[in-house]
DNA sequence: TGAGGAGCTA
DNA sequence: ACGTAGCTCCTCAA
C-alpha cells in the first residue's frame, strides 16, 4: 500500500437529503414555480460545509435505486411499514444529483443495492489506493466501515453539525468496537428497517454479551449460558438476530463499473450549476459557494470560460474598413434614454466572437455618423435589448431602423417568465460564456481611463452576442417560435421605439389644475376624518388604521392580512354598512384623492423637455406576451370614476399642429372572441357573428329568457362570469364578486356551461395539455411553461392552473395586438399621423387633420383584419382633442 | 433597502 | 385558499 496525500469523501446521499428534508420545513423552501427545495437546500448545504472543510481530493455521492435490493428479496418486510415519504421529496433527489453532478462530483447509483454498499466499497478502494476515508452517512449502519483509515461523519440533529466517528468514539459510545458494531445492531435491531431484535436489549445489554463473548456467533454460542428473562429472549429471537446480521452486513465488493481514480473530484460545470441555481432560486448558496471556494477553487469546467476579446478602439473609418467584408455585425453600447433623452458614447462592434471594435462617438462628426449609418444599414444586426440603445443611437443621429437579432427578445420567448434577461447572465446559460469584468480596450487611444474600461466591456458584450443568438436562434426554432420571434417581436422594436420617442402630448397647465383640486379634496377628507374620530392619524398607514378601527373603535375584524387585518376599500364599504360610522366615508375618499393626487403628480415629473411624456414599453416582462409600460406606467390611466376620467383629459393632440386630434381604436372584447375561437363553441361563436349583444345573449341562454327580457341584474352576473372564466374564477370567488351565495353561483355556473358546453370542455383541455406538455401556446405558437402544474403543493398548482386557463387567451390577445400594431404602423409609413400608445386591447394615434378619415379607415382595417378568427374582430374608433375626448 | 398593503388598468 | 397580467405609491422595519 502506498501512501499518497490523497483523501476520499463518500456521501450517502438518500439519508442526508432526507435529514435535510425533515430539518427544513418544506413549506418555507419552495421557488416561485412551487418546486420544494428543502431537501435540496439542506443538502447542499451541508455538502458545501463539508467540502469546505474537508477539502478531499476525490468525492462521491451514491444513491439507492428502487427498493428492489437483494435485502429485500431475502426478507420480504426489509424496510416495510416505513411511513411513506411525502410527494415532495422525491422529486427533490434528482435535482440533488444534477447539482452533485454539476459541481464534478461522481454519483453512484447502482441497482439492486443501497448506497450504503457502495460507500463500503469505494471506502475499500480509496484504503486500497492509500488514501484517507471519510464516510458522511445518516444511516448507523455505517459505523461498521469504521477503522483507522476510515471516519465516519454522522450528522447531529439537523443538518449543521456533524460527529466524527472512530473507532475510539465509537467504542466510547457503544462500548464495542466497529467490527462488533454490527452485532450489536442485530441484538437491538432497527426499527427503520423493520428489523425486529431482541426484545429488551438495548445498546448497554448487547455490549456486554458481546464484551464477554468475543463478536455475535460467540454470544449465540453462548446463549444457553445467558441468565434471567432476557436470555430467555435471546434464545427466542435467534433467528431474527442472524437475519439481522446477515442483512446489515454493508457489501464491500459490489461492482460499481467504476474505480478510485474515476472518484477525482472534476471540473464539474459551472455553467449549469449556476442555472440550476437560477432556477432554483439559491441566490445566497451559489454566493456561499463561490465565497468558499474563491474564484479558483469553483470547479471550472471546461464550457465556462472569459474568452479572451480584444478590443480595438477606432475611429469611424477606421471601423468601417475593419467591417467592409462582414455581414453580419453584433453591436452593443452605453446607450442610456431615459425622460426623452438619450446619451450614447461607447458603440461597439464585432463580427467574430473573439474581436471587437469600439468607436467613440463623441468624436465623430456629421460625415462620419453618415458613413457609420449607411454602413450599418447594409448590414445584418444582432444587438442585446435593442429598443433601449436605438433610441439612445437615434439621439446622436445614427438611424438603426429595426434588427435581424435581440438576444433579451429571443431569450424571453424562450423563457417568459424570468425576472431579467442580463446579456452576462444568457452568455454564461447558453454558451458558457463568461464576460469579464475591467479590462481595457487597445489600439488608438481616443479614450479616457473610464472610457476605456467601458469600451472594454461593450467590445466583450458585442464578441458574445453572434454566438449566443446563434444558440438562442437554434432554440426558438426547435420551439417553432421563428414566427413570433421574426414576424413579431423583432419588427415590433422600432415601432416600439417611435412610439416611445413621440411620446404624447400633455396639458402641464391643466394637468397642475387637478394637482391642486385633487390635493384640496384629500386635505379636506383628512380633516372631516379626524373630527370623526377627534385625533390626527396617518391615514395612509395601514398599521395606524388598524389601531383606530379594531382597538379604539373596537369595529369587527375583518379579513387577516399577513401582518393584521386589511384596511382595504371593500373591507372599510363592508364596515360602514355595519357601523355607519362617519369615519370610514371620509378616509374611503381620503383614498380616493390622494390616489388621484399620486397619479397626477406622478404624471407632472415625467413630462419630458418636449411637454411630453414619453413612457417605456417592456417587451421581455409579462409572461402571457403583453408589453407593460413604465415611468410612467400608462396602462393604467383611471378611467372608472369620473374623477379618475378627467387625469385623461389632459393626455392632448399635438399642439403644434392645428386642429390635430388623438384618435383610440379598441378590440370590443377581444379575450371572449378568442375563447369562443379557441373553444369552437358554436353558441358563443353564433353570438358574435349576429353582432349580439354579447352579455345579454348569454343571460338569454343562462336564464332562458328572451334578449329582450335579460334584465341588468341578469346582464350584470353573466358579464362577470364570462370575464371570471378567462382568469379561472371559482364558484366560491364568484359568490363573493356577485355577493351572493355560493349555491347560487354554483348553479350559474352550470346554467353557463350547459350553454356554452364548448368552452367547459376547451377550459379542461387546455390544462390538461399543459400539464402534459409542460407550457400552454397561443394561437401564434407563444409558449409559457408552467412547471407548477405538478407541484405537490395544492396552492401553487391551483394558481398554475388559472394561469394556464388565461395564458393562452390573454397571450392570443396579445398576439394579434401586436400584429395590428405592425400592420397599422406600417399603412401609416406614409402619413404623418402616428401610433402613440398601446393599452392592450387599444392604440392611441395621433391623426393630421387632413388624415383623420384615412387613419381611421386604416385602423379599423388592420386591426379588424390582423388575424382570422371564426369570429369577427370589431373595432371601436374615436376621435378628440384628448383622450378622454377620443374615447367618446 | 425591501417587504407589505393598497389601488389603478386591461 | 378561493380571478389573470401588470406598475407605482406609501409606510415601516431593518
Amino acid at each position: 500500500m502506498t501512501q499518497v496525500n490523497e483523501s476520499l469523501l463518500l456521501i450517502d446521499g438518500h439519508s442526508l437529503a432526507y435529514r435535510a428534508f425533515h430539518a427544513l420545513p418544506v413549506e418555507n423552501f419552495a421557488t416561485t414555480t412551487g418546486q420544494s427545495t428543502n431537501a435540496i437546500y439542506g443538502f447542499i448545504s451541508m455538502l458545501i460545509n463539508v467540502l469546505r472543510d474537508e477539502s478531499p481530493s476525490h468525492v462521491a455521492v451514491a444513491f439507492d435505486l428502487g427498493r428492489e435490493t437483494f435485502r429485500l428479496e431475502e426478507y420480504a418486510e426489509y424496510k416495510a411499514g416505513r411511513a411513506k415519504t411525502p410527494p415532495e421529496f422525491h422529486p427533490q433527489i434528482d435535482l440533488i444529483k444534477d447539482i452533485v453532478a454539476a459541481m464534478g462530483i461522481t454519483v453512484v447509483v447502482k441497482e439492486g443495492f443501497e448506497a450504503d454498499d457502495a460507500l463500503a466499497t469505494m471506502a475499500r478502494m480509496g484504503t486500497e489506493a492509500g488514501a484517507r476515508v471519510e464516510v458522511m452517512s445518516g444511516d448507523k449502519d455505517s459505523f461498521q466501515l469504521s477503522n483507522e483509515i476510515v471516519t465516519i461523519l454522522y450528522p447531529k440533529r439537523g443538518v449543521s453539525d456533524l460527529n466524527r466517528m472512530t473507532p475510539e468514539s465509537i467504542e466510547e459510545k457503544y462500548g464495542v468496537s466497529p467490527s462488533n458494531y454490527r452485532g450489536l445492531a442485530a441484538l437491538v435491531g432497527e426499527k427503520a428497517d423493520n428489523l425486529p431484535g431482541v426484545p429488551g436489549v438495548g445498546d448497554k445489554t448487547a455490549a456486554k454479551w458481546l464484551t464477554t463473548y468475543g463478536d455475535l456467533p460467540g454470544v449465540l454460542e453462548n446463549a444457553g449460558a445467558i441468565k434471567g428473562k432476557v436470555g430467555e429472549k435471546l434464545r427466542d429471537h435467534v433467528a431474527d438476530v442472524e437475519r439481522n446480521f446477515k442483512l446489515n452486513r454493508l457489501l464491500d465488493d459490489v461492482d460499481l463499473g467504476l474505480g478510485y481514480a474515476d472518484l477525482k473530484w472534476g471540473d464539474g460545470d459551472p455553467a449549469e450549476l449556476s442555472s440550476l441555481f437560477d432556477q432554483l432560486e439559491f441566490q445566497a448558496l451559489g454566493k456561499r459557494l463561490s465565497a468558499i471556494f474563491g474564484e479558483e477553487a469553483v470547479p471550472e469546467g471546461a464550457d465556462r470560460r472569459v474568452r479572451e476579446v480584444s478590443v480595438d478602439a477606432l475611429d469611424v473609418p477606421g471601423l468601417l474598413g475593419k467591417i467592409a467584408d462582414a455581414d453580419v455585425l453584433a453591436l452593443d453600447s452605453d446607450a442610456r434614454y431615459e425622460l426623452g433623452r438619450g446619451d450614447v458614447r461607447v458603440l461597439a462592434v464585432s463580427a467574430t466572437p473573439d474581436e471587437a471594435w469600439v468607436v467613440d462617438l463623441a468624436e465623430a462628426g456629421p460625415s462620419a455618423i453618415a458613413d457609420l449609418n449607411s454602413a450599418l444599414r447594409a448590414r445584418t444586426l444582432i444587438v442585446h435589448s435593442a429598443k433601449t440603445q436605438i433610441k439612445a443611437w437615434r439621439s446622436l443621429g445614427l438611424e438603426v431602423d429595426g434588427v435581424a437579432g435581440d438576444t433579451a427578445l429571443a431569450a424571453y420567448l424562450l423563457v417568459p417568465d424570468q425576472r431579467s434577461y442580463e446579456l452576462s447572465q444568457i452568455a454564461l446559460d447558453r454558451t458558457g460564456v463568461e464576460l469579464s469584468e475591467g479590462g481595457e480596450a487597445s489600439g488608438q487611444l481616443t479614450f479616457d481611463l473610464e472610457s476605456e474600461q467601458t469600451a472594454h466591456t461593450h467590445g466583450q458584450r458585442a464578441a458574445a452576442l453572434l454566438d449566443v443568438h446563434a444558440v438562442l436562434a437554434k432554440a426558438i426554432d426547435e420551439a417553432d417560435m421563428g414566427l413570433v420571434y421574426r414576424d413579431i417581436e423583432l419588427p415590433l422594436v422600432p415601432v416600439l421605439a417611435r412610439m416611445e420617442l413621440a411620446g404624447i402630448a400633455v396639458d402641464e397647465a391643466g394637468l397642475s389644475g387637478l394637482i391642486d383640486e385633487f390635493t384640496k379634496q384629500a386635505e379636506t377628507s383628512a380633516e372631516l376624518a379626524y373630527e370623526a374620530i377627534g385625533h390626527e392619524v396617518n391615514l395612509g398607514s395601514p398599521k395606524q388604521l388598524q389601531a383606530v378601527l379594531f382597538e379604539e373603535l373596537d369595529m369587527p375584524k375583518t379579513k387577516r392580512t399577513k401582518t393584521g387585518y386589511t384596511t382595504d376599500a371593500e373591507a372599510l364599504a363592508e364596515l360602514f354598512i355595519k357601523t355607519e360610522h362617519p369615519f370610514l366615508q371620509h378616509l374611503l375618499a381620503y383614498r380616493d384623492s390622494t390616489k388621484l393626487k399620486q397619479t397626477v403628480v406622478g404624471l407632472l415629473k415625467t413630462v419630458a423637455e418636449d411637454g411630453r411624456i414619453h413612457t417605456t414599453y417592456q417587451q421581455t416582462v409579462a409572461a402571457t406576451g403583453r408589453l407593460s409600460s413604465l415611468d410612467p406606467n400608462l396602462q393604467n390611466i383611471p378611467v372608472r370614476t369620473e374623477s379618475g376620467r378627467r387625469i385623461r383629459e389632459i393626455f392632448i393632440a399635438d399642439p403644434q399642429v392645428e386642429d390635430s386630434r388623438l384618435l383610440t381604436a379598441d378590440y370590443s372584447q377581444i379575450e371572449m372572441r378568442i375563447m369562443a375561437h379557441l373553444s369552437g363553441d358554436a353558441a358563443l361563436i353564433q353570438a358574435f357573428k349576429d353582432g349580439e349583444d354579447l352579455h345579454s345573449y348569454v343571460g338569454s341562454k343562462v336564464f332562458g329568457v328572451g334578449i329582450d327580457e335579460v334584465d341588468s341584474a341578469m346582464r350584470s352576473k353573466v358579464k362577470a362570469m364570462s370575464y371570471g372564466l378567462v382568469y379561472g374564477l371559482s364558484a366560491y370567488g364568484l359568490s363573493r364578486q356577485l355577493a351572493i351565495g355560493v349555491d347560487e353561483a354554483k348553479n350559474l355556473m352550470e346554467q353557463y356551461f350547459e350553454r356554452f358546453g364548448a368552452v367547459k370542455d376547451y377550459l379542461d383541455e387546455i390544462v390538461e395539455q399543459a400539464r402534459a406538455k409542460g407550457y400552454t401556446e397561443t394561437i401564434m405558437g407563444r409558449r409559457r411553461y408552467l412547471p407548477a402544474l405538478h407541484s405537490d403543493r395544492r396552492q401553487l398548482r391551483d394558481m398554475a392552473e388559472r394561469a394556464a386557463l388565461n395564458a393562452p387567451i390573454q397571450g392570443s390577445a396579445a398576439d394579434i395586438m401586436k400584429i395590428a400594431m405592425l400592420r397599422v404602423s406600417h399603412r401609416l409609413g406614409d402619413l404623418k399621423s402616428t401610433v402613440l400608445l398601446q393599452v392592450h386591447d387599444e392604440i392611441i394615434v395621433d391623426v393630421r387633420p387632413e388624415e383623420t378619415e384615412a387613419v381611421a379607415k386604416i385602423v379599423t382595417e388592420e386591426m379588424g383584419s390582423a388575424y382570422e378568427l371564426e369570429v369577427p374582430l370589431d373595432v371601436n374608433v374615436g376621435t378628440g382633442i384628448s383622450w378622454h375626448a377620443a374615447a367618446h
